[in-house]
DNA sequence: TATTGTTATACTCTATAACTATA
DNA sequence: TATAGTTATAGAGTATAACAATA
């Protein structure tokens, strides 16, 4: 579509980039993705954010995670956090508790209406991703994932030098 | 690998979002053709634009094309092409031309070492992306890339909203 | 009047440094 | 002394607005 009015195949030329495919892949996701979570007050990184917590509370009888921990998870810094934190707070879907045990540490706990949100947004998200997919059939749409994960498995996720406790200053 | 040090299923958990695979997909790809282009002195991008003004010399006879096309094929802005033109100018491996038909545009060229330095690269680049898909099996690499080339065709690039001389003010 | 290239400016996102309170 | 959270600040990347030259 956006190709079509364009003559000769420099797309074409683009689109045997792995990097180009890959970045608009993307982009054009997260449009989509940004666009459907609106109308439930958050985008795609606050879902994120709301699904980890979410992922800890269920995981070992129900562990409760800091702000720093799940920064480093979610790959990015912990003050990018704290302003993540901030706005959902404000949104009242989230809370931020003193650790009993460690009074340093912010655990972060979903509120009732955050785990409602959570739970509609995380549907709308399933279905921006089937929408998304859906140029392909089936088991090649299967293909994409899995062949994403395995690559996710090998190179990991995106490293944030100064987040995990290690190898600062 | 990164995952491994982590507790529980929350890299699981994040591993079964489309956004969250994409996403890092892209990201380490950009890590790895970064460093791999840094020795050619350019990066991904300008590799980029150096393929773009190359593959329009060798269609349809050698037609050139100006900063404003190449903007809108990359997906970027007029403004930022000329900052991105800038640097290659000043590297040497591009030059401006105004257009004789049309003194408003300038057709952008490349230099014999741009042309030689984008060959390189590009050897480069193709390794760096060899190398990224090594942990799938050929055929699933291959179905991979086809499938992404489907969603670009389906979703098409990313949209500049302001660079293509269409809806502007 | 509209378009290309250009510059200057603003905005967004993220990282860095410094401060506090706890350990 | 080191760590978690916070704040303020700076930096990269990108978009917006305005201007000159040309159509």
């Amino acid at each position: 579509m956006t190709g079509a009015q364009l003559p000769g195949d420099l797309d074409g030329a683009l689109a045997a980039r792995l990097g180009y495919l890959l970045k608009n892949a993307y982009f054009r996701l997260s449009e989509r993705m940004t666009a459907a979570l609106d109308p439930y007050g958050m985008n795609p990184r606050e879902l994120g954010v709301l699904s980890a917590i979410q992922a800890g509370g269920i995981e070992e009888g129900g562990q409760e995670w800091s702000q720093m921990e799940l920064a480093g998870r979610l790959g990015v810094d912990r003050t990018t956090m704290v302003a993540l934190i901030d706005g959902l707070e404000r949104k009242g879907l989230v809370e931020r508790r003193r650790s009993a045990r460690d009074r340093r540490r912010n655990v972060v706990l979903l509120t009732a209406e955050g785990e409602r949100c959570r739970r509609e947004a995380d549907v709308a998200r399933l279905q921006v991703e089937r929408e998304f997919l859906a140029p392909l059939d089936e088991e090649t749409a299967a293909v994409l994932t899995e062949a994403l994960r395995t690559l996710f498995a090998a190179h990991g996720r995106v490293s944030r030098p100064h987040c995990p406790p290690s190898s600062a200053t």
